[in-house]
DNA sequence: GCCGCGCAAAGTGTCAACACTTTGCGCGGG
DNA sequence: CCCGCGCAAAGTGTTGACACTTTGCGCGGC
């Protein structure tokens, strides 16, 4: 009807790769400079210089900030500019606590729903990253999002993803690189697969739990 | 510097009781109309029609309508209009699995950090609750808040107001109004504060994702 | 030489207007 | 009488401009 003032849905510049709305997209964007370090944690997010930079208005950039303020990726300071979060050692074992509980309810719900096929796959490519040098870090994501998507809760894993992995994300934590933890973690993520094959969701519930817990422990302590 | 067009703070007609943003009052005010009914779930959400009536321009409804969608009580369909979230019953479960795992661990977590006096006055309130007919909304609400509030990890709190608590309300689940369960359900909170007041956090975990199962029977065979 | 005041600059909040997309209804053909 | 086409209406997407708030720096007083 009438607003899009601007109106200049292909007239800006650069042509939209894909049919999503210039919103979605600021938000790619941003994540993506949240990823790639350039916008690092406690750094002011401007959005006059972020919408001059993506070619577009500041209303798609405010949009998207606000969505990651949702998300807790970013705070707002008071009446004022908006910031990468940063994280203090409280709030860092606040989120090892929340990803504790729910990848183990993840697990103990994957022991009832997942297949059988999808259960023997696990266990074979975990089998294959513990005797190889293969346990990198797109392995160990590939570890447990298996099973969060398997869960057959799709709530969960939203909340994993956007309370958890982000954060995570954006602080680099790769425990695989600290000493000792590339040699434990294979181990355990294989007691998880066969607890999980053998359909015990207590167990494997419970084995995920620690699991977290020790990879909390070398993230805190470090 | 540059910027509100509108320029409407204190002109549009009424004055803003607090200090907060359009924005954030707008957020209220849908979050007031879910609360009373009159935005029902599956009910289109109408930009323009909502800013009208909070006497606003469409910008600030438009923030809140998507940080509404963060929280997943609004949802986008399509390219198209937003609508109040409708949930089957796979997504009801779905909602009970992440509580009882967020308050189970609220629940190991407050075994720990509450303090005697709280837990205490915990234990006092439950009892009273129980041997009178105070079973009321308010005295749950309660029970379950002081608990979330003193496990010591905000975040928990946060996730489980916005993922879960809201979604509740929506759908008006109040499980105490069902027959029968009014009266299990203060016994089983007798025995979590008796758990945690012995610091058994293993117990109380346990105890609380059983009475949240069962209060999700409840609802979901209903 | 240091502290506080005031002004300029930067940044966010908000708005009205315009562009684009989808929906819904009426009309004509079959 | 039913189906499909086309146009009007409704709604969202986006923009540039203006209001208000905070920040930061330079200047003057002490």
């Amino acid at each position: 009807m009438a607003q899009g003032g601007g109106g200049t849905r292909h007239q800006g510049g650069i042509a939209r790769a894909d049919d999503a709305t210039l919103g979605d997209e600021a938000l790619r964007g941003i994540v993506a400079l949240l990823r790639s370090g350039e916008l690092k944690p406690g750094a002011i997010v401007n959005e006059a210089e972020l919408a001059k930079r993506f070619g577009m208005s500041r209303g798609p950039v405010r949009e998207a900030v606000r969505r990651l303020e949702g998300r807790k990726l970013v705070v707002r300071e008071a009446y004022q500019r908006a910031r990468v979060v940063t994280l203090d050692r409280a709030a860092i074992v606040g989120i090892f606590e929340l990803r504790e509980c729910l990848e183990g309810m993840a697990c103990r719900l994957a022991a009832t729903h997942m297949t059988d096929a999808a259960l023997e796959r696990l266990a074979r490519d975990t089998e294959r990253a513990g005797t190889r040098n293969a346990f990198t870090v797109d392995y160990r994501f590939s570890f447990h999002q298996a099973i969060v998507d398997g869960c057959g809760n799709a709530r969960i894993g939203t909340v994993l993803a956007q309370e958890v992995y982000d954060l995570v994300r954006l602080y680099r934590w790769s425990s695989g690189a600290l000493p000792g933890r590339a040699g434990a973690a294979p181990a355990e993520h294989r007691a998880i697969a066969a607890a999980l094959r053998k359909r015990d969701a207590d167990r494997a519930e419970a084995l995920m739990r620690e699991h977290v817990r020790r990879s909390m422990q070398m993230v805190v302590t470090a």
